[in-house]
DNA sequence: CCCTGTTGGTGATATATTGTCAACAATGGT
DNA sequence: ACCATTGTTGACAATATATCACCAACAGGG
C-alpha cells in the first residue's frame, strides 16, 4: 500500500518544539508501527543525518542534516527570509499572532511565525503540521489550490481535532466556496480551541496557491471591528507576499479583494 | 544489504546551493540508481513533503517540510543562531572564511558559513555535505569522536578528491594521531585544490567531538605568520562554541591547547 | 521529415527488503 | 526483589522493491 520511505518520513512529524526528542518505544506507540520497524526506519534516518540519537539517554531528535537541507533549499530559494519581516508587520497591524505556512506534501508546514506581543495571545507550536480541513490557512489553499488537491483532501478522512471541527466532506467543500467567494478564510475553533483564524492564499508562479498567510485571534477577542482589520491585513500581507515570492495572483482574484483592500 | 530509505535519503545529498533543482534521469544518473526507482524514491518523500516536484518544469527540489524540520530543530536545540556571531567573528579575526559543521550521519553536514570579505577567497558551496578524510573539519572531528566513529570511517573506501588526497588508511590514521597531539588538524588542497584549512573540534556534553571550527584560506596565502594567528583563532572560537552549546572538552584537551591560545 | 538523442514516466516479474512477533538485556520505579 | 518499562536483536512469512523493458513526448540535426 504505503511505501517504506513513506512511513518512515512520517516518523518525524511527530518531533515538535514541544517534544524535540522521543524514545522508540513512545514513537512506535504514537506512528502506531512495529518497534522493530520503527528502530530499522530511525536507523536508516540516523546514517543519513535526518535523526540523531543520544547516546546517553538513547533518544532521538532531529539531526543536523535537516539544518543542511534547510539552508540548501533556504539559499536557493529563500522563503523564510522573505516572509519573516512580512509576518512581523501583519503581526503589529492585527496585534495578533500571525504566520505563514506553506504546502509540504499532504499537509500544510508552518514555516514562520511572529506571536502577538499581548500577554494573552494564540500561541502556536512552531514547526507544527496544521491539516488541511481544519485551519484557515487550509481552506485558503483548498480553495485555490487547484482540482487534485481539493480532490484529494476531500476524499480522505477529515480527523477530529475539536468539537467543532468539521468532518463532512460536503459541508467542507461548502465552506471551501465560501472561501474562494470571499477571496480569504475563515475558521473558528475547527482546530483548535478557542482560536479563530483569517487566512489568504499565497499564490506561486503560475497563479496556483502554494500557501497561505494567517492571524490567530482568540475567539473571545474577535469583535467585528478587528475581523474587518484582520481581513484588510492579511489580504494585503498576502498579496506582498505573494509579489516578494516572485508569484502571480489570478487576475480575477485580484478585482476580487481590491474592494476589501481600500484603506478606511 | 542498505535500507531503501538509505537510498532514498541519499538522494538528498545530490541537491546543493549550485544545483538546487534536478531532473528525475540526472539525478538517477549521479546516485547510480535506475530511473524507476528513483522515480518512486522521489514520489514518496514528495508525499511527505521533504522534496517537491515543479508542476511545469517537473524538476525536483527540496520541499518546505525541510524548513519545518530544521525550524523544530533550531528552536529546540539552537545551534546556528550561536554559532553564526561566533563564525563571524573567526573570520573577522583571520580575515578568511570560517564554517563550522556538525556529525550528520555517515558525513560531516556544513551548517554555518561566514565568508572572507576579500577579494580572493575561498567560497565554499553551502550546505555541501563534507567528507570525513579530506577535511580538516572531518580530521579534527576524528580526532576526538571516539573510536566508533573513526573505526567506521578508516575501514571504508577513501574517495579521491585532489591529487592531495589521502587514499590509504594508515596514512589517514597517522594524521589523525598528529591533529589529536597538537589539538587542531590542518589540511592543504586535499580537499579541494588550492584550499588550506585549519580546525578544532567542537564538543558536546559527554565531551566527545559532534562537530568542528575551520577556517578555510588560499593555499598560496597561508604564511606562517597567518598560520598561527588562524590556529590561535580557531581554537578559541571553538571553545566558545563548545560552551555556548553546553558542551565540555575534554581535561586533556583543556590542558593541550592553553599554551596556543595565550595572547601573543 | 525522419532519425537520434534526450527527457519523465509506467508495467511486469523475480528478488530482496520489510513487517510481524517473539525473546532478550538493561533500566528504573516501588 | 519485583514489576514494568525501555532499547535491541533474531527469524520467518509477506510484501514492497529492484530491474528490466517499454512508451510517449520533446528537441535538435541532418
Amino acid at each position: 500500500m504505503s511505501s517504506t520511505v513513506v512511513k518512515a518520513l512520517m516518523l518525524l512529524e511527530h518531533f515538535s518544539e514541544d517534544e524535540p526528542e522521543l524514545g522508540l518505544s513512545e514513537l512506535a506507540r504514537r506512528s502506531g508501527v512495529d518497534k522493530a520497524a520503527v528502530h530499522r526506519m530511525l536507523g536508516a534516518m540516523a546514517e543519513t543525518g535526518l535523526i540523531e540519537q543520544q547516546m546517553d539517554s538513547r533518544l532521538y531528535r532531529l539531526g543536523a542534516g535537516v539544518l543542511r537541507l534547510a539552508r540548501v533549499r533556504e539559499i536557493a530559494f529563500p522563503i523564510s527570509s522573505i516572509v519573516q519581516p512580512l509576518l512581523e508587520n501583519l503581526s503589529a497591524e492585527t496585534s495578533e499572532t500571525a504566520h505563514a505556512s506553506l504546502i509540504s506534501g499532504r499537509a500544510l508546514a508552518n514555516i514562520a511565525t511572529c506571536e502577538s506581543k499581548k500577554g494573552n495571545r494564540v500561541s502556536l507550536i512552531a514547526g507544527e503540521v496544521l491539516p488541511y480541513h481544519s485551519t484557515a490557512s487550509g481552506l485558503a489553499v483548498l480553495a485555490y489550490g487547484g482540482d487534485a488537491l481539493l480532490d484529494r483532501v476531500l476524499s480522505s478522512t477529515l480527523e477530529v481535532k475539536t468539537r467543532f471541527t468539521i468532518t463532512d466532506a460536503d459541508e467542507l467543500s461548502a465552506r471551501i466556496d465560501v472561501a474562494r467567494q470571499r477571496g480569504f478564510s475563515e475558521s473558528d475553533q475547527t482546530n483548535e480551541e478557542d482560536v479563530h483564524g483569517i487566512a489568504a492564499p499565497i499564490f506561486d508562479r503560475m497563479s496556483v496557491a502554494c500557501g497561505a498567510v494567517s492571524v490567530s485571534t482568540p475567539s473571545h477577542r474577535m469583535t467585528d471591528e478587528q475581523r474587518q482589520l484582520t481581513i484588510k491585513a492579511v489580504l494585503r500581507a498576502a498579496s506582498t507576499i505573494t509579489d516578494g515570492l516572485g508569484g502571480k495572483q489570478p487576475r480575477s482574484y485580484v478585482t476580487l479583494i481590491a474592494p476589501l483592500m481600500v484603506k478606511s
